[in-house]
DNA sequence: CTTGCTGCAAAAGTTTTGCACACGT
DNA sequence: ACGTGTGCAAAACTTTTGCAGCAAG
């Protein structure tokens, strides 16, 4: 495999790097200054694969011996938020659910209630809707979230045992 | 167009009684009571256009001198849900937004960030994009949501005011 | 009557903030 | 050095829950 510079969806090793001088330019622009936590921080993300929670960082930079508080991950998430590195997830009005998208398509949730999972699927499409309904108003198109939810079928099968439902 | 029983979205007051007694077998299906408090808070919900909060309602009812506590209105919430009346529409990971949903087609939400404004529009196509991920997957398609967040014509003139981007 | 319901206030869970000190730039 | 950042713990907020008395079926 010749040498490419980045050009097809890269893997997490490919976007390590690129992402944290993004990051870091994105926070010199404001005026910010780019930590060893928040280093520290950009990496956990970069870590995960899918949809994690403030919470499920600071336990696992716990795990990893890195001592950084649950201000500044808050904080940070913030930052990366507004560097367009992550993403808010909207499944649930509970708690944040953030996902890298950097550099990513668009994608949709599929989500299931029951068991908690999480799937991901590809919904690039939908910026022709998202276009088309902020155009028809005059608005100007930032980003959109789907999310399908449904029953999987490990859920299926866990419900066998409840009767519940009965129709009128 | 020859008679029809009540094909077309009824308006709020043709609602109002329906949706009553709904609830009430709703809530007799599963040994529950069909309290004043919880007709007051139907009434309140019917009352509300698009999106709503729980604090909202809670004010609200307090305006009209309607004695109802906010556990009460938690506690009917989610029992509205359960019922199918209303629905979660999740807009942003602090708060949980609802909107009614019985006996209407699925909306999608246009959102503005920066004035919060939300406009509902026509999204039941995306029906079909719901099925057909649920059965790529052997899921059952329950429901969706379909958030769209752009900067409206308000916000945009609002901030003509702020300098502040200017790229690297 | 029996069982569930309400209100209150306290609890729980997530996210934010004030402050004193520490550290990138 | 200056201006931000960090950690900590307390605060802020939304939502849930335990309990004693009350009301629907």
């Amino acid at each position: 495999m010749p040498l490419m510079k980045q050009s097809t969806v890269p893997t997490d090793d490919q976007l390590i790097l690129p992402l944290c001088s993004i990051f870091r330019r994105f926070l010199k622009k404001q005026g910010l200054k780019f930590t060893p936590e928040r280093a520290m921080i950009l990496d956990a993300v970069l870590e995960k694969e899918g949809v994690f929670e403030a919470e499920e960082l600071l336990y696992e930079m716990r795990e990893a011996k890195h001592r950084v508080s649950k201000a500044t991950i808050y904080r940070t998430l913030k930052h990366l938020l507004e560097a367009n590195i992550i993403t808010e997830v909207l499944i649930d009005s509970k708690q944040a659910h953030y996902e890298l998208s950097f550099g990513r398509k668009p994608k949709g949730h599929l989500v299931c209630p029951e068991t908690q999972q999480v799937i991901e699927f590809p919904a690039d499409e939908l910026n022709e809707w998202r276009d088309r309904v902020c155009a028809e108003r005059g608005w100007d198109p930032v980003s959109f979230r789907f999310v399908v939810y449904g029953v999987s079928p490990e859920a299926r099968s866990a419900q066998s045992g409840e009767a519940e439902d009965g129709d009128a």
